[in-house]
DNA sequence: GCCGCTTACGGAAAACGTAATAATC
DNA sequence: GATTATTACGTTTTCCGTAAGCGGC
């Protein structure tokens, strides 16, 4: 909105001293000092009195300095106007994030190519108390989106789905364990040896995509599975400590540092999508917003 | 003092057209929509609506395009309060100019670094009905500087000098004559044949340089010495219609389209120096112009 | 077919940072 | 010796123009 080497102007009257204003707003000296040259040169004007011991302003220059502030305030008042005035009448898209269902990829998708039509909210989400299925139940209420794995076929008739990549299941293990440093698993690295089992954590069954890891794994005779009825952080902090292997997901990438996904070759397919869930029936910047992330995305979005 | 992409948003919504508005701006259209779009995204707004039949600010925009109007208003005037308060009290230096004495070679020498405390103001000299002696020996009244060449030892009494450069004296050959395509001349080149005598005009016994030239060429046979008494814009049209030479010098390089400024190999060197009269008790404005002028020439200046 | 906006790409110009110099406290 | 302004130089980034694509009048 004004010219950037205003900033260099004022922090140098400020402080009295070019290096001191490099300092300040994080730029060399000599690049600091080239801006003040050339914005003096340019407007054939004289602001500061050089000295081997600092700068000062010029009487004049003083004055300008002054007119200076003035331009600077009131452009960024300009620039905060004009964002309020696109955004009335239109509410922001309230995005849910949470530790456990960070919308990293989503926000790098938008950031990238943000519609400054559309704001985007980010809401906190309990990763505990509340189960996650109450939350999507409501979505459009407090929340308008979630990020997270999902079995779509479950939800189409709660809420809209939008997919934008495949997320299978893997296997988060501690730093510890020798297996941690597979760059895959196949099942027989999970069968226990010398009598000890494997122990791993798994969604108890439901119905949903994990029962066939589960399937899998119950043939094994080395491993004892143990039930959890969801995911929240203290069953990461539990497995950190225990040692416990964990069904888990690409999505949950670093968040326990104790702990590092590793792909498992399963026999057949096991995994869900990973994407936005939506309300049913959108609000305009909710339907913007996801067609947006859709098109950023590569893919189509439905309904 | 502004961002200059303003300009492109305040002609972009006053022509309602991207292309219109780079034409207006004297830049290639898909540069002026950079700057737009790089605006947008940056601050996060959305100034206009595009089509294929143009762009309409947005109802947000056309508020906002106000808003910048103002700034750059704003911005104008105080770069020109900036330049009044630095000027006050520090009157300008003069330097007088014409067509035999366009000061361009100080001009170029003044805007590659100008000095922003001094101010430099070009007044018109007559090149024909005021003798160039007496403007000299008045330097300081209406003009306080001129840019000529010049015999140092004539005016160490009456005026300050500058010289910068060695002005040898040439031959001005109108581009019809052969001689003006050779690189330089020889004094031979210039003995007339046939009993045809070559015509030079040439300043009358006074004392100068010029009569070192003329002792040289009052040997030739084949040559016819014109009497002038001063250089004017009259005696360069005249050369060129009737074909007569001319000594003249570099400086007077494209006074005249029709003649060319060819080197001669005088015998010994014949020639003056270039530089600044100025006057003998200067001010201190003119004292720091020529003191300025001699460094950027990088010779010193002489009281 | 012309004119508008948009994108992609190569080259020119500007900005920056590092290093070195000189002068001051 | 520490700090300051300034210069020089190589590198990176930005900016612009040309060319081409695409859609509306």
């Amino acid at each position: 909105m004004y010219d950037r080497r205003l900033d260099a102007l004022i922090a140098a009257a400020e402080t009295g001293s070019f290096a001191a204003a490099s300092r300040r707003l994080h730029v060399s000296t000599p690049a600091l000092v080239k801006q003040v040259n050339t914005f003096e040169r340019e407007y054939g004007i004289t602001v500061f009195d050089r000295s081997r011991s600092g700068v000062t302003p010029t009487a004049a220059g003083a004055e300008f300095i002054e007119d200076a502030r003035s331009i600077v305030r009131q452009s960024n008042e300009i620039i905060a106007r004009m964002r309020r005035r696109a955004h009335t009448g239109t509410p922001p898209v309230r995005l849910g994030i949470s530790m456990l269902r960070p919308a990293r990829r989503i926000l790098d998708l938008w950031q990238r190519e943000a519609d400054p039509r559309i704001r985007v909210e980010l809401v906190s989400m309990p990763d505990d108390e509340v189960p996650i299925d109450d939350i999507i139940a409501h979505l459009g209420e407090d929340i308008d989106a979630v990020a997270t794995a999902f079995a779509p076929e479950h939800w189409t008739e709660v809420c809209g789905t939008l997919p934008i990549s495949y997320e299978p299941l893997c296997m988060a293990v501690s730093r510890g364990n020798p297996l941690s440093r597979r760059p895959r698993l196949r099942l027989d690295d999970l069968d226990g040896r010398d009598g000890t089992r494997t122990r791993i954590r798994i969604l108890r069954r439901c119905g949903g995509t994990d029962d066939i890891a589960r399937d899998l794994l119950e043939r094994l005779a080395g491993v004892e599975l143990v039930d959890i009825d969801h995911y929240d952080l203290n069953l990461f902090n539990e497995c950190a400590e225990t040692g416990d292997l964990l069904i888990s997901k690409p999505m949950w990438d670093g968040v326990h540092p104790q702990l590092v996904n590793v792909p498992v070759d399963w026999p057949r397919p096991v995994g869900m999508r990973y994407g936005l869930l939506y309300p049913a029936d959108p609000e305009p910047q909710i339907r913007a917003f996801v067609e947006r992330i859709g098109a950023l995305a590569g893919v189509a979005s439905e309904p």
